[in-house]
DNA sequence: GTTTTCGATTATGATTGCCGATATGGACCA
DNA sequence: TGGTCCATATCGGCAATCATAATCGAAAAC
């Protein structure tokens, strides 16, 4: 395995690995609501501790691109838990993603 | 297909697919030589621009990490041509990473 | 019924990465 | 000697990432 885990993996993360969970997030807000919280508990449970600094401005940034829509219960304040529902501008893109995923994998074989 | 393709495409690029790039990279140093200026050209080939400004730090980066290692002829001056290979250690690095595209690939179906 | 804890998002400040453009430099040719 | 390739290096501005702290409503505990 790779050695000394923590500060590689900190690497490899942020060059590379935090891309991986993006389309995995695309993804799965296409299957169900993607909520900002469960994430963070889903990716530490598999072993990726993803800061929250990082994970909603990145949620935000893909509603802002329109891939995303959220719903919020206004009568519970601005700290609401939010949903997050893959849009079809979403689908598309999380569409071409697959073709490019099938791709380097089918190269990596 | 994708709207505005070209806008679209930048974000995408940043946000996601620059990555996948950065693994095809891996991989095909471990299969040959890689050349910065022969990446850009490759990666123009398949529609997608990637400026120096960003792919020769990329690869400065992964050479400082020891997933690359680099030969240069010195005799050629402070600007000659560079070989890139993969090395042991990038090798783990890439193969970890090919589990992971195998399990968000198997996800996606 | 007040105080604590919990689930969840948002804000902040430092660091790092990305990008377009420009600079540099050797080799080959005329 | 000058020009054109082939290649890498670097710069300044902007955007993303990170760890951490702040905020907020609801539920639990006392």
């Amino acid at each position: 395995m790779i050695a000394d885990m923590d500060q590689e993996m900190k690497i490899l993360s942020r060059e590379i690995l935090l891309s991986l969970w993006k389309i995995h997030i695309l993804h799965h807000a296409g299957e169900g609501p993607v909520v900002g919280m469960w994430m963070l508990k889903e990716l530490r449970g598999h072993g990726y501790d993803l800061s929250p600094g990082t994970l909603y401005p990145l949620l935000q940034r893909m509603e802002r691109n329109g891939w995303l829509r959220s719903e919020a219960d206004p009568s519970r304040g601005p700290r609401s838990i939010k949903k997050y529902y893959l849009t079809p501008k979403g689908r598309e893109v999380l569409e071409f993603l697959r073709e490019r995923v099938k791709t380097l994998w089918e190269e990596m074989g």
